[in-house]
DNA sequence: TGTAAAGTGGGTTATTGTGGCGAGTTTGCA
DNA sequence: TGCAAACTCGCCACAATAACCCACTTTACA
């Protein structure tokens, strides 16, 4: 499982360096290999590792194609995923488009999120979160799952 | 499978490289033979390994024939259907009448979506991401295998 | 505080993308 | 049937990009 915030920088030419505590597993799972796609709720990308990205790619090619929604879900998802791989120093490469998309400049927030990462520009990140932390504090639709949990 | 987004340029003659990733795979596939023709819902054209599409073109011609939608279906998806082939830079030429269906200009956009591409306009393909993207977020009858399907 | 590892940035080289030229072929028309 | 125009296709050259390699800075830890 990853976790952790991490604030990291992209340089000029889009490469961003994965922090190193989570490199050994990349390397080991798919040997670096990874996939980028954009959420479609946040201006963000999700970065999973290629296995586990096959078997979500699995599950939304098997829907009913020619539902709207999901045909759209599988436009935009599969549309959007890219093969990127670490290089010698642990880095990958974001392209272009994905870059646009989330919006990402040189400062850039990289989230573990279970089995995969999500990629924020910083100032959008820290915005979203704000916003997060303000709805989350007036919610007064608590499901009752979330009240029985004691932290 | 195919995927990810990528900008391309078609010169004035309508030709269009496929980027490099793809090529190897569809050189051992058909050795290059693409076919191309046209989405009926969306002004977009798929872009098929000739393999690929004869299984498609099998279960489409094994359709009902009388029945009038099916007639249909058969007239514009065989009817369009158009031999392709990559030439020495891996470039393929689109027929003036599949251009024209889908308003292709110069800016272009190649989609990978499983076992095919999509080839849309830039500007089109711009507008349609957006409202795609309004809809998913504001989707209420979303299928019960999509709810399901933790990303 | 020394050492190793991680992060960051830059330069070089190889690959890919793109546009243009021109030969050969087909098409249409006189 | 001959000529001109349009279209294909292969080739070449330049431009843009990504992969690779190296060096310096910063951080973590003993």
């Amino acid at each position: 499982m990853f976790r952790g915030v991490n604030a990291i920088k992209i340089d000029v030419k889009g490469r961003l360096a994965i922090p190193a505590r989570y490199r050994q597993v990349l390397r080991e799972r798919g040997n670096g290999a990874l996939v980028a796609t954009i959420d479609t709720d946040e201006p963000c990308l999700l970065i999973y590792p290629l296995d586990e990205w096959e078997l979500i790619e699995r599950k939304i090619a098997a829907l009913p194609s020619l539902h709207p929604v999901t045909r759209r879900i599988q436009r935009l998802l599969i549309g959007h995923a890219t093969d990127v791989e670490l290089d010698g120093h642990g880095r990958i490469l974001i392209p272009p488009l994905l870059r646009d998309y989330a919006g990402l400049e040189k400062h850039a927030i990289l989230l573990g999120q279970g089995k995969k990462f999500e990629l924020w520009d910083e100032g959008c990140w820290n915005q979203r979160r704000d916003q997060y932390l303000k709805e989350v504090s007036e919610a007064t639709d608590i499901p009752v799952e979330l009240q029985s949990l004691s932290l």
